[in-house]
DNA sequence: ATTCATACTTGACAGTGTCTAGTGTGAAAA
DNA sequence: TTTTCACACTAGACACTGTCAAGTATGAAT
């Protein structure tokens, strides 16, 4: 139950199955590889995560937190610069990307560490809304426009990622152009200042 | 190869598998369960499907074809209308859904009968943007907005049916409420008439 | 009457997650 | 110094999975 990072092996563990993640998906990460891969019996993976569920929690807690300390630094870029920053993430870390949001994989709710990094991502989200609604804005308001951002990023993310967007989108030369195009549409939705 | 639907064993595991998805996600489908729950062998699916991705594969098909279906039905409810029925949709066949959107679990392009009833699907949505944009708008504006439209829908069917939305966003008394209130959000970066 | 595809069954194999039961090691406690 | 004991593993077994290979019954076509 130690959370000691500097644990040579779970740390390899955690990076050589995000990279599957990444690669492949989440599913074709087998613990009993990883270990082969690492050199170890194919129980040490198991002593540091429990279980597979447990491996997966890790990655999503891993990925929250990253998640929040991307949206903190485009925090002054307003409602448009998040919802670009919530898209790049996902494309940039496609291995954490995909577990953090497979509710299947892992039940977050066991992994309170997981919750609090997970809630910390949501309340930057909300509180960008909040600001940008101005003081006038209604809970019903608030809601619905918090919904409606995180869904176009959410959205995007994952069509670029797993969906057939990109296929479909022909001649996209410029993913980044799409991206800034998409968010500016979404805020145009946002009452203007 | 045959595609005789009037075969009962293959309708039988299309259901099982499809019902598993809903309830349990696209990797709970274990094809040996499936033949024990319909009284047959192991190898009695695999006779109808080739392998594990030949029955994601049939099962993204059939919901494509389905997916078009529903939005042929609401065709003229507008930008706003198409946007709620695909969410609709979604939660309504989540089994379906689920399979359709997992590009790791099969790829589609190996399936051309699949692609077929997706890019139906596609055209649909395609047809309606570029109406609602008017004549004048460039390629360029359409594959924004349609982008922008399908990432709406499916970001918000996804964190419903998978995400940690439902349980973030507390309170959410009515669904169908909140579904309109972010398609009409969507409409409303369109150019009005 | 024979051929032959269809729709299966049966058996085997490698691979997986997980349970149980060890093993060695290094630091703290006696 | 010796004992204790948690930690970080190893080793073996189990049930389960998808898949390959080979066999069987059946009903229609030749």
């Amino acid at each position: 139950m130690s959370v000691a990072t500097s644990d040579p092996l779970r740390r390899v563990v955690l990076d050589v199955a995000v990279a599957i993640a990444r690669d492949e998906g989440p599913d074709a990460i087998s613990l009993r590889k990883v270990a082969r891969d690492a050199g170890v019996s194919h129980q040490a993976p198991y002593h540091h995560f429990g279980d597979r569920a447990g491996i997966f929690a890790a990655i999503a807690e891993e990925g929250f937190s990253k998640l929040s300390a991307a949206l903190i630094n485009s925090h002054n870029k307003g409602i448009s610069g998040m919802c670009e920053t919530y898209v790049r993430f996902a494309l940039e870390h496609a291995g954490h990307f995909r577990v953090m949001m497979r509710n299947d994989l892992c039940d977050l709710q066991n992994y309170p560490s997981a919750v609090f990094q997970a809630d910390r991502a949501f309340n930057l989200l909300l509180e960008d809304v909040t600001a940008a609604l101005g003081n006038s804005a209604s809970d019903d308001d608030i809601k619905t426009h918090t919904a409606f951002l995180w869904s176009v990023g959410h959205g995007l993310a994952t069509l670029l990622l797993d969906g057939p967007l990109e296929k479909k989108l022909e001649g996209i030369a410029d993913v980044n152009a799409l991206i800034q195009r998409v968010a500016r549409l979404a805020t145009s939705s946002f009452p203007q200042i």
